[in-house]
RNA sequence: GCGUCCGUAGCUCAGUUGGUUAGAGCACUACCUUGACAUGGUAGGGGUCGGUAGUUCGAGUCUACUCGGACGCACCA
């Protein structure tokens, strides 16, 4: 073996191999076991979010492939509808070509050949991650097979009454032009105005106090042209008596009603609101209520329209509303949005008609996508009405069929589904699964599985039928992925085999989005043998986010992102500089995130392999927190595979073409042979249960202290004497001890380190004894009924002389190299017997001349001491230090001792404590006083003894 | 406004149902090229657990309030 660890000598041969030899395939044998990987957008590529989940994902898969399972980790991707179209939209942008003179067909063919050139980055990503999917099931959410499920689900839930078209207010993105669901929104605060406009009364009304307008307080002027009514509330005395008479809206000259409607707030603004059920969700259902008329004053981009459209409180055209047509002043139309407000606030202030303008924060809508304020804009759009779902799919994690773990996100999953909203799942968009309902001339909509059957179940014979334009929602072909991808409509064995799934690993951002309507889909169309609906999950393991090291969230546009690729390879400053900078929307960041990349990393990223990364992120696991991500622990952790592989060396150096007792013959296993052994069993029962409960932070920390701080720090130190001295049965002992210790040891660690464990077990087991192809498809280490309960006693103790010893040595400045004699006084008899027998561990690891024991009358010479137990060590002093110095020593030991003296008095001279505490605690803390009364004593001897010289 | 989470050593984080003198890694100090490893070894320094008030024999751990930070939901004419 290499001196030093290099992961890129062996990694991705090592994958590669897997994959050929089909490791990743589920095994046939034993109970099922599922991961269903969350889809990534096909055409992007993994992030450190994606690689802590994935380590995640892949850590459980490999402990339960090795444990026996039947285990798949389904691979596969989604289309991500609105961010694939808008890539390729900008690809032909700067080709000066639109999607709309391109057409459809080969605007989508366009999408599928840049899904072939860019849809390998994310495998050939997951690859290096080491993860163990079944390649040969990987699924897309386009292909053929779960585009039927689509189909069929969408055609289900429409004979099922739960899948409805109607015209609606909807949240419209006029960039993108499509509709996007409330969870596409983002509300962010913003500094506006709010102007307070008149409103003159009509048929010389006048208001309380004698004015004959009425003043409204609007963020969004423009939409006056469509206003319906102007509301009040019921038990406003300032405007009761003015309920049911009219007002001349300006510039627009139609009159509208005065109505009351308890929505109103009367402190806020003035009490009157101007209501436009076209443009604004409140509005839309006081409209409802009140069985007002609508009109819709902008067009899907958001201009003022020539003729308003004009529609029934629930959505059906009108040729009029009292005589009005719906033409627009010709001053506005064809003004966007946003210089038609400026406009008509103008022009309200020249009729004198503008009250006054107010500075406002207000929150305004925005596409998370397209970027622009939304616009709710009435549209025909297809819903899913989700109400009966959820309900269903809220009592499965009331009953602790799905649990969430942390468990505080169900608080957040139940919070939404109480009053979740029917879903819009209807886009404007050519990439995606188009939506199978078919029109005829006359408008009449028909739903099916295709065209042929429309046509045959309806009678419609050879009438002209178009299908409708839109495509799903994306998330919509995700919720079905769980079965999907399983092979569903058809009954499959997968189906059988592998449904519900196991785990689902996800983060909370998408909790609403795809987990909630994933288990609301699966428990409506999946049912067991009885007719039980299926839960998609059983578990659903919340991750947090990776933050950079300043907690910033990481985004392209802070240039703080983070490709996990770099933490395995490396990368130069000016890569990594230029990586950052490339396709900025903003040019201006350039200089900045340049500065700021400089800064964080000035000799670039040095590599560190896949192992390393994985292991840091299941240390910085801790459930449902954030991750601020530390390069420190990263390099730690590459430090710790770097041990791991030196102390393999260690191993193999002195078991290779050795005796390791594999053929029999006599064998004697040490005092730390049989430590070790138990240490060992110890560790895969707290890691077992560390992986079992879903805490990787605590697996990576039980992992390195036994790795780190057992194995390498004591046991190997303990085989030196052995090596080097031993009896040939001893030789045996140890050498059988190290190989196969080591041995289990690489399993245990496997699912974390996939890779450099299988690099060195390839050597390791066959000194071991233990044959077959691959680390990957050996036993996981199961723990052993103890056997050497009273050898992990001794070795505990004499670690404690040792470190004793060494502490003297240490405090006392003297040279590593110089062998020293020691003297053991008030040893009982398991004491010297522990010492007796394990002189040369003792002589070796803290490096002594000579042992005596001290009988009780025997003086000790002037000595520096150490106490384990009431035993004494001694150091002889005379001409090795000087007595400052240990009296410096015995002060510092003495002050301790004397706290804990107090502190133990204190609480024990305290009535309360005496009478009320268990007696057990009493009795604790009562050996523990003596102990340290004890220990005190002997300290002050000690002290004036070296005083006295 | 409602709700959730977080605030523990210089930094990043553990700390199970309240019970020893609060832990780890990194960083720091001293010494050490010892035949697995300087991506190393040995020893050591460092926190009273955001604050206040409570409950309790006993609180980092429970309660209330409070300060600071993150997030979710709702509202804003």
């Amino acid at each position: 073996m290499d001196k030093t660890y290099s992961p890129q000598a062996i990694e991705q041969a090592l994958y590669k191999t897997w994959e050929e030899r089909g490791y990743f395939k589920p095994s046939g044998q034993g109970d099922a076991y599922c991961i269903m990987i969350p889809p990534p957008n096909v055409t992007g590529s993994l992030h450190m979010g994606h690689a802590f989940q994935h380590t995640i994902m892949d850590t459980l898969t490999r402990y339960k492939r090795m444990d026996g399972y039947n285990t798949l980790w389904q691979v596969g991707s989604d289309h991500a509808g609105i961010a694939t179209q808008m890539v390729v939209e900008r690809q032909l942008a700067a080709q000066g070509q639109t999607r709309q003179a391109l057409g459809r067909d080969a605007f989508i063919d366009k999408i599928w050949d840049w899904k072939a050139q860019s849809g390998g980055t994310i495998t050939s990503q997951m690859r290096r991650l080491g993860d163990s999917v079944d390649w040969d099931r990987e699924r897309f959410t386009m292909d053929d097979g779960l585009s039927e499920a689509v189909q069929e689900v969408f055609v289900r839930l429409h004979e099922e009454n739960l899948i409805y078209r109607g015209k609606r207010l909807v949240n419209w993105d006029p960039k993108l032009q499509t509709a996007i669901s409330d969870l596409e929104v983002e509300n962010k605060e913003q500094q506006g105005h709010i102007w307070h406009l008149r409103y003159p009364l009509a048929d010389g009304a006048s208001t309380a106090d004698g004015k004959n307008y009425l003043v409204v307080a609007t963020t969004r002027p423009e939409t006056m042209l469509g206003d319906v009514c102007i509301a009040v509330h019921p038990d406003d005395e300032r405007y009761q008596s003015l309920v049911g008479k009219f007002v001349e809206l300006p510039l627009v000259g139609r009159k509208v009603p005065i109505i009351a409607d308890s929505y109103v707030d009367k402190e806020f603004g003035t009490g009157c609101v101007k209501i436009t059920p076209a443009h604004d969700f409140n509005d839309y259902e006081i409209g409802k209520r009140n069985n007002l008329p609508m009109i819709a004053v902008l067009d899907d981009h958001a201009h003022v329209r020539a003729v308003a459209g004009l529609y029934t409180p629930t959505g059906e055209s009108l040729d009029n509303i009292d005589a009005f047509d719906g033409t627009l002043p010709e001053a506005y139309q064809g003004l966007d949005r946003f210089d038609a407000r400026k406009k008509i606030v103008a022009d309200f202030d020249a009729l004198g008609l503008l009250d006054k303008t107010e500075q406002h924060t207000n929150k305004v809508p925005y596409g998370d996508r397209g970027g622009v304020p939304i616009e709710p804009h009435l549209t025909d759009q297809w819903y899913v009405r989700v109400a009966p779902m959820a309900e269903v799919a809220t009592k499965a994690v009331e009953d602790g069929e799905i649990q969430f773990v942390p468990k505080q996100y169900e608080n957040m999953y139940f919070s939404w589904m109480r009053d979740i909203q029917d879903w819009c799942i209807s886009r404007q968009l050519w990439w995606g699964h188009r939506i199978p309902a078919w029109y005829d001339a006359d408008g009449n909509v028909y739903v099916g599985r295709d065209e042929q059957e429309v046509r045959t179940k309806h009678n419609l014979g050879d009438i002209k039928l178009s299908q409708d334009e839109d495509v799903l929602d994306t998330w919509f072909s995700s919720a079905l992925w769980t079965f999907s991808t399983l092979g569903w409509p058809k009954q499959t064995d997968d189906l059988k085999t592998f449904h519900p799934t196991d785990v689902l690993v996800t983060g909370f951002d998408i909790i609403f989005f795809w987990v909630a309507r994933m288990i609301m889909m699966t428990m409506h169309f999946l049912k067991d043998e009885n007719g039980k609906p299926q839960v998609p999950f059983k578990t659903v393991y919340v991750t947090g986010l990776i933050r950079d090291e300043e907690g910033q969230k990481m985004s392209k546009s802070k240039g703080n992102v983070l490709d996990p690729l770099d933490m395995i390879d490396g990368i130069d400053l000016d890569t990594l500089v230029t990586k950052r900078t490339a396709n900025m929307m903003q040019p201006q960041l350039e200089a900045k995130i340049k500065k700021r990349t400089q800064k964080q990393f000035p000799e670039g990223i040095s590599a560190h392999g896949t192992d390393a990364l994985r292991f840091t992120l299941a240390a910085l696991a801790s459930t449902g927190r954030d991750i601020n991500w530390d390069m420190k622990r990263l390099e730690g952790y590459r430090n710790f595979c770097n041990k791991l592989w030196n102390a393999s060396r260690y191993v193999l150096m002195n078991t290779e073409e050795q005796d390791c007792g594999q053929a029999g013959g006599e064998m004697e296993l040490s005092l730390a042979d049989q430590w070790i052994i138990e240490q060992f069993n110890d560790t895969v029962k707290q890691f077992r249960s560390a992986l079992d409960n879903y805490r990787f932070d605590q697996a990576a920390g039980i992992a390195y202290e036994f790795t780190w701080n057992q194995f390498c720090d004591w046991y190997l130190e303990l085989t030196k004497p052995i090596l080097f001295n031993g009896s040939e049965a001893q030789l045996r002992g140890t050498r059988h001890t190290l190989i196969t210790v080591l041995e289990q040891l690489l399993r245990l660690l496997h699912p974390l380190l996939p890779f450099i464990t299988e690099e060195i077990w390839q050597r390791v087991a066959p000194l071991a004894g233990v044959t077959g192809e691959t680390i990957m498809l050996q036993a996981y280490p199961q723990v052993q009924a103890e056997r050497f309960a009273t050898a992990r006693d001794d070795m505990e103790w004499l670690k404690q002389v040792i470190v004793a010893v060494r502490n003297i040595r240490g405090e006392m400045n003297l040279s590593p190299s110089k062998p020293l004699p020691v003297l053991f006084k008030n040893a009982d008899a398991t004491a010297q017997q522990r010492l007796e027998s394990n002189a040369s561990f003792l002589s070796a690891l803290a490096k002594l001349e000579s042992v005596t024991f001290l009988t009780a009358s025997e003086e000790a010479p002037a000595s520096a001491t150490a106490l384990v137990g009431r035993m004494e060590i001694h150091i002889p002093i005379a001409g090795l230090i000087d007595t400052a110095a240990e009296l410096a020593r015995l002060d510092k030991a003495i002050e301790k001792a004397q706290k804990e003296v107090d502190l133990f008095s204190r609480k024990l001279s305290n009535e309360n404590f005496v009478s009320k505490a268990p007696a057990e605690v009493i009795d604790k803390e009562r050996a523990k006083q003596a102990e340290a009364i004890e220990t005190l004593q002997q300290l002050q001897q000690q002290r004036s003894k070296i005083a006295a010289l």
